[in-house]
DNA sequence: TCTCAAGGCCAC
DNA sequence: GTGGCCTTGAGA
């Protein structure tokens, strides 16, 4: 292949946002993009052949780049005055590990965040046309101590993150600026929104846990954790992808079916994409080849229409999408460059993060949102497992969210354990509850009221706006009622049942919160998380609301075993 | 003027 | 060759 058809499939691989003239453009011939035509290391990239591109990185484009909701509108991710917190200091926001070798992260270079050593690297590869081979598969591992081993496998992993050869200035010209700048500065914004948000949340949550009890001068648990560099991950295609390329994450990740998104939501009917939700086209979700189980268990479009249009909110509240990309981007990148990871830290990493997710849903709710943080702090208290599993149920009943999923790293992850709260041995209930929802034809509208209603629940102690809370209840409590009469008129006393189903609940995240109580005791949990807190919380002694919840524990948990 | 992502320098 | 630190300079 000629250095002119190498420049010829540059281009037409070039991403909108890389044709994007600048000072430094496309086709100046001074300019980097020329300058990339012969920069491009050859020997480790070159050994293509002529139908293949070697370039894993060329089919970068805006969509992925800047997916659809995620700041692709301009200034969405922008901070204003006042929508950051103060104390959010970019550089507590760049505390991310470098996508290549895991070491810390200096700043932006060639396209993404990385650290001093890669981004040298990747300079003087590039500058000197360095050509390197490996004398092993292409597919050494990475990482801070084995960095210098294979330069051919550390080069193309840069490639593969999303490194970019046209940052590297033909001119050598030191100093300015270059036509990156904005996107750094959207990723940047973006960056602070999650950990804003995750702060509010925190802080929601802050209240009374300090008091008394733990004093953990809690931070996010993800603050150290990769936030995913939305701009660094190419999407390798098949077309993209060279035999002769050492493999890229996403090669790996296919290769390994690496954690695999459950099919799409089955009740896109209810219109669940709530505004802040993802877009559909954030996340590659695959077309279900059968229905899932559900399908057949919800009203027929007739009677979807007779939904109260509470109901219908409420449905809109869920956002399943933003859960699963959540659940399976945290799978990912806590495996990410990990021989074998601890599959209990990991489960509670991840329970962690549906915690922060199921406080962020309900800060934003009807009759919840009205409350006082000090009420609100009681209220998620109490329902913060029972809700983790009912939504658990949920994730599997509506969307089919399988047992189990790989991780990158070839480890099995048990998905249904997120929802036993990490008691095996509590499956076969789990199941036998499943079964018993879908005799009773439990959907989407049924999942969401008894949500409310465990959240709801005007029977926590301490409480001071009772009103609001009772209110709450028997506002949902009456639409679940209708909306059980009006669209399942032939399920008898469905409402009932239902409202019996909620002790089970009850008894199973019960039995879970003791045992990651005690696997926490036993110093095997991760500490500082919202989780460990809401743990602590429950056990404090002045909780005495919590030791009668307990006593309604135990009685039902006895009839579980 | 300040910021920060480029390139450069040099001890190792 | 590596990687930490320094210098540079366009853009905010």
């Amino acid at each position: 292949m000629t250095m002119d058809q190498q420049a010829g499939l540059m281009s037409l691989n070039m991403s909108p946002f890389d044709l994007s003239p600048g000072p430094e453009g496309s086709g100046s011939g001074s300019g980097p993009s020329g300058a990339s035509q012969q920069y491009v290391p050859q020997g480790a990239a070159y050994q293509c052949t002529s139908d293949q591109q070697p370039f894993g990185y060329a089919n970068l484009d805006a969509s992925y780049l800047f997916p659809t909701g995620t700041g692709s509108e301009p200034g969405s991710y922008l901070p204003t005055a006042g929508n950051v917190c103060d104390q959010t200091d970019t550089k507590d926001v760049i505390e991310e590990l470098c996508p290549v070798c895991g070491d810390k992260v200096s700043g932006y270079h060639y396209g993404l965040l990385t650290c001093e050593s890669c981004k040298g690297f990747f300079k003087r590869t590039v500058q000197n046309k360095k050509v390197y081979t490996c004398v092993a598969e292409r597919a050494c591992h990475i990482d801070k101590t084995q960095r210098k081993r294979c330069p051919f496998c550390r080069f193309q992993k840069c490639l593969d993150v999303g490194m970019k050869l046209e940052a590297v200035r033909a001119d050598r010209m030191r100093g300015g600026r270059n036509k990156f700048g904005p996107m750094y500065k959207r990723d940047r914004a973006r960056k602070l929104q999650m950990m804003r948000q995750r702060q509010i949340a925190v802080q929601t949550l802050r209240g009374s846990l300090g008091e008394g009890g733990l004093v953990l001068g809690f931070s996010s648990p993800y603050a150290t954790v990769p936030v995913k560099q939305e701009i660094q991950i190419p999407q390798v295609s098949s077309l993209t992808s060279s035999p002769e390329s050492s493999p890229g994450p996403a090669l790996l990740a296919a290769q390994t079916q690496a954690p695999q998104p459950p099919p799409p939501p089955a009740h896109d009917k209810w219109e669940t994409h709530s505004p802040h939700s993802a877009s559909p086209d954030a996340f590659a979700f695959e077309t279900p080849a059968t229905t899932t189980p559900s399908s057949t268990a919800e009203p027929t479009s007739t009677e979807t229409l007779r939904v109260s249009p509470m109901i219908r909110e409420f449905v809109q509240t869920i956002d399943d999408r933003e859960w699963q990309n959540s659940l399976f981007g945290l799978l990912q990148s806590q495996t990410y460059n990990q021989c074998e990871v601890d599959l209990f830290e990991l489960m509670c990493k991840v329970l962690d993060q549906n915690l922060f997710s199921q406080v962020d849903w309900a800060r934003n709710t009807v009759f919840f949102k009205y409350l006082k943080v000090d009420d609100q702090m009681k209220l998620l208290q109490h329902s913060w497992s029972d809700m983790l599993v009912l939504d658990h149920l949920h994730q599997r009943m509506h969307n089919g969210l399988p047992d189990e999923t790989t991780l990158h790293n070839g480890q099995k992850f048990d998905l249904l354990c997120l929802g036993l709260l990490g008691v095996p041995s509590l499956a076969e209930h789990f199941n036998e509850l499943q079964n018993k929802l879908a005799e009773l034809k439990f959907d989407v509208p049924d999942y969401i009221c008894v949500k409310f209603l465990l959240l709801l629940n005007p029977e926590v102690r301490g409480i001071v706006n009772v009103k609001c809370v009772r209110d709450g209840y028997q506002t949902v409590q009456a639409a679940l009622l209708d909306y059980t009469l009006t669209c399942y008129p032939t399920i008898q006393d469905k409402f009932g049942k239902l409202v019996m189903v909620v002790p089970e609940i009850h008894a199973l995240a019960a039995r879970g919160e003791e045992h990651l109580y005690q696997r926490h005791c036993a110093g095997q949990a991760p500490t500082q998380t919202l989780l460990m807190e809401m743990l602590h919380a429950k056990r404090k002694p002045n909780g005495a609301e919590m030791v009668n919840r307990s006593a309604d524990h135990t009685s039902t948990l006895d009839r579980l075993s």
